[in-house]
DNA sequence: GGGCTCCATCGGGGATCGCGATAGCGTGGG
DNA sequence: CCCACGCTATCGCGATCCCCGATGGAGCCC
């Protein structure tokens, strides 16, 4: 079915002769004609009465006619749809839905005022945010629940996988404010002997922290994991023991007062990698929040 | 938008591969291939990553595919309208609707059997019964606002129309049980002394008892004429005077003993023309109708 | 690395599409 | 009465499109 006859269908309807609706329909008569005839064997059913008065629909015709208009309506629906994913290249702005995947700590700190900027950038882009840890981020990525992901993992070996850098965030050692090393300078040694509370296994600088304090001799530091952010920082908050996060992350809680620095050995910052399908199709939903998400980590922290 | 491109979209969809769904579509791999390009470019978005494992619809494909089956549902409605108005050639039975007119005599005297007939024969047939006089028979068969039409005149002479004599009703004279003249037999001058109820000006037969009473010499009969039937009737039926009606439309009341015979002048029977359009397409519905009608008419009254 | 599966591309034969020209038909005016 | 006009149907043609089979390249498994 083409629906090309479809319009030429409820242009006949409307325009009430065969030249009038090729007239508006910028084709010659014959054409109409013909186009008319080929609807009307496919559908089974003349759908107009050829009179020296004018051409008028039969009753079948009249019928068939919202039903038309109804498939019309559908492709329009289409089109349309199609177009607004494509991006509306007169308003620059883009729509459909974009799924990312987020390490837990970014969601809560640096991700939400891209997600604003975003939505006034494009109001038509359905941003979803999930908390992920890396494995599920890349599983998500593979199984194409996610469009984008970004990851705080030194490195990302994964063959069908498109790993960018975008970032370095700094890490910082925090306590509550009346922990004895709040506010002080604390080496290995003095690390070891206090209690941490980081992520769950398979977060890079966790688990190189908790190498680190676990080869210093002689000593067995009390290891806490978390699966969530907010549940080890409130532990260290109550005064329970140190932890090593992004420093973006606890800026609220470094400049309220509700924790305080611990300046302990050097941590390598933890890169940011924003990690996509290497042959997925990107969007221009995921090349638009890909551009925001570069610009507002590449503005403050690299 | 060829349609046949959003079904090998869906069928794509739900195949997984190329492959797969040209098997399923009885077509060529390279064809579906082709047509899927071709959606895309016309769509102007990818709808398909064409991934090793296998080919999995994008974010736009996902939701685009949505909006391909509701333009396909449209058009699996179009063509299931189109084919039940065309007719079920397995079961006998044909659908849409048929719109006739019909002398107001008719429709409540032996209408009501021939539409219950049709319902039983074609459950899906939509018959819309209107009581018209003949002008507006040919006005609305002209306009297209029927399809057929019974008018009770002897002659039909529309170029345009196209006229089918189905049957003859005798007329009788009637009058209220106790009447003077109820069950005998009057002539000219008798009834010409008496008062008359009939249809207004356009009805054959009334218009001619009219006539051959006012020719009656030295008489004056009264006449009052009623656009409905019943009105007539009941003046009849209150004992005020006679009317001049076919015998079918009064057969309940003759035979209740609410009205009476009064043998009269000869009358010609009038006969029963079905009018349709000459150049307007016949339905299947309207020919049901037609043969219906023809049946019912023929079987007892030519 | 060889075989296998899958998708993209290419060339060709056939069908289709849209067009202009023309014929048939009905109408209204001179 | 005849002719001119407007409308639709038909025809022939050039261009395009469609679908096919064959072929090539890429990835995967053994």
């Amino acid at each position: 079915m083409e629906t090309r006859l479809l319009e030429s269908f409820v242009a006949l309807a409307r325009a009430g002769s065969f030249t009038a609706a090729a007239r508006a329909l910028h084709l010659a008569q014959s054409t109409v004609t013909v186009q008319i005839r080929t609807l009307e064997k496919e559908l089974g059913t003349p759908l107009f009465d050829r009179l020296p008065s004018g051409t008028v629909p039969t009753a079948a015709g009249l019928r068939l006619l919202e039903e038309a208009e109804a498939v019309l309506d559908a492709v329009a629906r289409l089109r349309a749809t199609a177009s607004s994913w494509h991006g509306d290249t007169a308003s620059g702005t883009v729509a459909g839905q974009v799924t990312i995947g987020a390490a837990d700590s970014l969601c809560a700190s640096r991700l939400p005022s891209v997600i604003a900027a975003l939505r006034r950038a494009h109001p038509g882009l359905e941003v979803h945010l999930n908390a992920v840890g890396t494995a599920a981020a890349v599983d998500g990525l593979r199984g194409g629940r996610l469009d984008l992901a970004l990851v705080l993992e030194p490195e990302v070996v994964e063959s069908d996988l498109l790993a960018h850098r975008i970032a370095e965030l700094p890490l910082t050692y925090v306590a509550a404010p009346d922990h004895p090393l709040a506010g002080r300078t604390a080496d290995w040694e003095e690390l070891a002997r206090e209690s941490f509370f980081v992520h769950e296994e398979g977060c890079s600088y966790s688990d190189r922290l908790v190498r680190a304090l676990r080869g210093v001799p002689g000593t067995r530091p009390g290891i806490t994991r978390f699966g969530s952010i907010d549940a080890a920082r409130s532990c260290v908050a109550a005064g329970l023991g140190l932890t090593l996060l992004p420093q973006v992350t606890v800026e609220g809680q470094l400049a309220g007062g509700r924790l305080a620095v611990v300046h302990g050995p050097e941590a390598p910052p933890v890169p940011v990698q924003l990690v996509r399908h290497r042959r997925r199709w990107v969007s221009p939903g995921a090349r638009a929040v890909t551009e925001e998400l570069t610009a507002a980590f590449a503005d403050t922290s690299l």
